[in-house]
DNA sequence: AACTATCTACGAAAAAATTCGTATTAAAAT
DNA sequence: ATTTTAATACGAATTTTTTCGTAGATAGTT
C-alpha cells in the first residue's frame, strides 16, 4: 500500500501525528499559523483524505474527529526512498552524506549516529 | 536562488547532470526508458526550463543543446532540507536514522559512513 | 524540384492539486 | 422563538503540472 501524499496532505497528516487525533478546526489553527489557509480548505482536504481511507474520523456531537490511519514512520519511508531514488541514484550513502554534510549537526548527534551504525552492523551478524 | 523542481523537471535535470549537455532528443530517448514520453513533451519541459533560467541552450545547426544550469548539489540540498523539514521536524538525524534503517546497507557502506563522520568531527574542531 | 525527416515554437487540452463559496443543518445564545 | 455560531457537504473555480497536436522552417534524399 504505496500512498504518496500530496504537500498539504502531509502538512495535515502532520498535524494529526503531532496533536492526535483533531478537528477539522484544530488542524486549521494549525496550518494557519504558517500560512493563511481558509477552513472550508482544511476541510474539503480532509473529506478528502477520507474518502482515499488516509483518515478515519468519528462524529463527536456535530463535529468529526479525524485520525491518521497511515503509520507515520512509513510514509517518512515511502519519501525517503523515493527522494533517493529521484535524486540519489538510489545510494543511501550519497543521501546521508548530504544530509550530514550540509547541515551542522552537532557532535552529539553525530556520536549517536555512530552508535546507530554500531547497532545495525551487530543485528547484521 | 531556491529553486525546487517539479517532477519532471527533476527527471530532466537528472539526464542531464549523468549524460552532460544534451540535446531534446537525447533526454527524450533517455526518459523513454522509463515510461513513454512524447517527443515534444519533453520539448516542451525542456523550453519552460530554459525560460525558468534553469538550463541554458546553444544552437548546433538546427539544434539545441542543453545544460544544466544549477548545480545537483544544491539541488539534493534543497530537497533534501524540505524533506527534512516537511516528515521530519528538520531533524537530520531522524532523517539518517530512517535512511540507514530501512535500506540495507552493506557494511561497507555503513563504515564509509562512519568514517565520513569522523572527517566531519575532526573539520568541526 | 518534390519528398521526407527532424527540428522548433506555440497553443491549448488534460490531469492533478489547491482553494474557496454557498447552501444546509443543528446546536447554543439571546 | 429568533438569532447567531459552528459544523458539514457539495460543487466548482483556480492554479500548477503534465501532455501533446499542429504548423512552419530547414536540411538532407531521391
Amino acid at each position: 500500500m504505496k500512498i504518496k501524499p500530496t504537500d498539504k496532505e502531509l502538512e495535515i497528516l502532520q498535524v494529526l501525528w503531532d496533536k492526535g487525533p483533531s478537528t477539522v478546526r484544530e488542524v486549521n489553527e494549525q496550518l494557519s499559523q504558517d500560512k493563511e489557509i481558509g477552513y472550508t480548505t482544511t476541510l474539503k482536504f480532509m473529506q478528502i483524505m477520507h474518502e482515499k481511507g488516509i483518515v478515519s474520523r468519528e462524529l463527536f456531537g456535530k463535529t468529526h474527529r479525524y485520525t491518521a490511519l497511515i503509520n507515520k514512520t512509513s510514509i517518512q519511508q515511502t519519501l525517503v526512498e523515493q527522494l533517493m531514488e529521484t535524486a540519489f541514484q538510489g545510494s543511501a550513502m550519497k543521501m546521508v552524506m548530504q544530509v550530514l554534510g550540509n547541515k551542522k549537526s552537532s557532535a552529539k548527534e553525530l556520536k549517536e549516529i555512530k552508535e546507530y551504525i554500531d547497532k545495525l552492523n551487530s543485528e547484521q551478524k
